[in-house]
DNA sequence: ACACATTTGTGCAAAAAAGCACAAATCGTC
DNA sequence: GACGATTTGTGCTTTTTTGCACAAATGTGT
């Protein structure tokens, strides 16, 4: 992980927000929406902390970063703070996601739940596979389901400039996940995630994000095989 | 993440492996069996490094708390370093794995093929749907395909210890995850791979590694943002 | 208005991780 | 068998991340 920090302006200063740091406010996030769904008004961070499972002081540096939007004494507002953090990760806006590979985990992806409520929503499905391509795939968990038609991966570029996809999805095998992945960065795409189990080789501006289910098992694994012994 | 540093007894001495360093693990591994399967003999940390994605000489450091397996002016040999790092992750081993939750993701996860290739086998599914229980569901990839009967979640523990399940996967809404986790640990499972979008709690001695995937898009959309400005 | 109980925000210290630079070891060649 | 070209392994430095401890700020009760 390439930890540069981010900079950028708030009333006026420059602000610098780790890579730990940001890594951990979509967990901060979700603990909130939680507690607002259970009608908590006021949150401390001791409180914050034990669900999220950090410790108190980092999650209190944690959201120092964003601003000084705690009270001493009382603890930090679950909504404010919440609206907060969604606007410092820009969960406010519309996020169009392109998933190229509509396979197993593809489809699983496109039905995940998770994404459409915050702001991210699949607006593309491309593939390499004739038989897939032209079918209709069900995208979104239940209450608000789209049907999207699997597009030709030769269409890629077309479909992403028509939909104005801003994040790319890459759930293609390891094979095609860099031919993909350069592809998309040449119409536009500059934040990837990528299931592929292979490092994408991607400009600079570029971001990728890497989930390696594979990867995540063997470091189990290891850690597993220390306990046996 | 609460980096311990993980101690063994290798070759009579104690060597300590840094969490950073068995997270980058798998990567080789993975590149080294690319580069097995095309026949090449020597590798050097320069290429290898190129291939994973980090630095040469971080690469270089992490092997070298394997043991030195390279040779100087030479390089390392393919096959014997991949060896080496499968025996030290305990990839050599079989490693029953059982899967809580089969809807989207869980069947997305029994489907890949990714598991069985390394040792990991997908022994056993469980679900609390009256309507999955009972059926079967293909795991593994192409090849090597095995009907899977989905258990009842009531079954648990039996499940867990007629299959000899090591590891745990808990693919299962957020609302049931500490529960099931609870289950897991108390049936004795000690490495937990959790795709709930919640924090889970475990005593001491039980391994969680957590796969969010809203998080990571969370993350890039951050990024994103920063690059618009 | 003042003492007191909380809880945040943060300066400082410790630990972990990453990066640099080069000595040590090896191979091929003359 | 010595020399030069490589490439590993590693001591040292720098950066990042985490943890501790406490002053500063707020609310409460008298």
């Amino acid at each position: 992980m390439p930890s540069k920090s981010t900079s950028s302006f708030k009333d006026g200063r420059i602000s610098k927000i780790s890579e730990a740091t940001i890594s951990r406010l979509p967990a901060y996030y979700r603990a909130l929406t939680q507690l607002a769904d259970s009608a908590q008004v006021r949150v401390s961070s001791e409180e914050l902390a034990a669900i999220t499972g950090v410790s108190s002081a980092m999650l209190r540096k944690d959201l120092s970063h964003l601003g000084s939007y705690g009270t001493r004494g009382v603890g930090y507002e679950v909504e404010f703070l919440r609206y907060q953090i969604s606007r410092e990760m820009g969960l406010n806006h519309d996020w169009p996601v392109v998933i190229v590979g509509v396979g197993n985990l593809g489809r699983a992806l496109a039905h995940y739940g998770g994404f459409g409520s915050r702001g991210f929503r699949v607006v593309a499905l491309v593939d390499s596979d004739q038989t897939l391509i032209g079918t209709k795939v069900k995208c979104g968990a239940e209450g608000k389901t789209v049907d999207l038609l699997v597009h030709a991966l030769s269409d890629l570029e077309d479909v992403i400039k028509e939909t104005n996809a801003r994040l790319g999805v890459v759930a293609t095998p390891a094979e095609s996940a860099q031919g993909v992945s350069d592809r998309l960065v040449k119409a536009g795409i500059r934040s990837i995630l990528n299931f592929a189990p292979i490092h994408l080789s991607v400009p600079d501006g570029v971001d990728v994000r890497k989930v390696d289910l594979a990867s995540e098992l063997q470091i189990l694994a290891f850690h597993e095989q220390r306990k046996a012994v």
